[in-house]
DNA sequence: CTAATCTGGATGTGTATTATCCAGAATATG
DNA sequence: CATATTCTGGATAATACACATCCAGATTAG
């Protein structure tokens, strides 16, 4: 019937945005390694793992090797945007594939650039920014913030569960 | 390195936009078949066939069987949104896969739908939105104007491309 | 030194997108 | 009516990529 349904970014922005959401959790100074944050929603270890090396990378999370090693957020929570966490694990490219298919179009010429000069293009990039300039607005600071008001039990058993994670 | 590139939709989209925009410039009461439209950017006409039939599901295409027959616009380009076609092909599911692993989570209950509850999910959701109402903004007719504006030849040159395919 | 932990590459697995083909239905034309 | 044209939609194949695991090597606490 319907051939497609598309458009879903990775579940591994799921698993960090909560992650790092739980990490706000966590006195400064203390890491937790994988194998605790993958039992906290009982994620596959290593594959949660390869997501946290991204955040890593981007500059969110910080590792320590070795005993009592582990991740730790780089940042404070408000310097963290959902869109600094959804770029770290999608990557930033554009949602809108443009295969420039006018060069085959009449009076396409194969050594312009139709990405930038195609009106379709720029449309779809501006309602794609748009997105992303929702994302940057609101932090985890911001969305921790809500989730206390509307859960205050969320900081006691985050701890609680970090606790006996950590044992 | 990366593990990832997701988040994109499917190359469909490009092809729909392209071909409805197209359409605009056939003169109403006229249908173009499969073929021609392929031939248009040199796209593969089995496949490209599946998203026109998804277009006329849609109720943006109308299609015609039989000889003249093929694939016209079924409503003024006013009244076809960006939005019309990009969920004509992608599907109107959401871009943020939520696999409620809340359930999993300290006082996670199995029988509480968090798509709802969740705050990240609904941050998402908000996000996405904004990226929805600027496509529902956005018809075919404002994009035709403004290809007219910066490339004049256009309406020419795919009349002429149409005459030829069709001749 | 030893055990714990992260890093990054190699590799496997399964699903979804991409693509083709064909039998059947509908229709314009003469 | 006969025929050629064209859409419809299911079946099927090929390909790409997300998902997942494993391991050797590096780093560090105790
Ligand atoms: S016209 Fe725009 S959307 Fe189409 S191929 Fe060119 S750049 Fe891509
Ligand atoms: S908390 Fe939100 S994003 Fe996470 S699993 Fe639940 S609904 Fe999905």
């Amino acid at each position: 019937m319907c051939i497609i349904q598309n458009m879903r970014m990775s579940q591994g922005v799921e698993w960090a945005l909560h992650t790092c959401l739980n990490l706000t959790y966590v006195e400064s100074g203390q890491a937790v390694p994988t194998a605790a944050l993958a039992k906290f929603y009982a994620l596959p270890p290593a594959y949660l793992n390869k997501h946290l090396q991204a955040l890593v990378r981007a500059g969110i999370l910080s590792s320590t090797p070795g005993p009592r090693g582990g991740f730790r957020l780089a940042r404070r929570p408000e310097a963290i945007s959902l869109l600094d966490v959804v770029t770290a694990i999608e990557g930033s490219g554009e949602a809108f594939p443009c295969d420039q298919i006018l060069r085959e179009g009449p009076g396409g010429r194969p050594d312009v650039d139709y990405r930038h000069a195609c009106v379709i293009a720029g449309a779809m990039r501006h309602a794609e920014l748009a997105w992303r300039r929702e994302l940057a607005g609101r932090s985890l600071a911001d969305i921790r913030a809500e989730v206390e008001t509307r859960y205050p039990d969320t900081p006691r058993n985050t701890r609680e569960r970090f606790a006996a994670l950590l044992g």
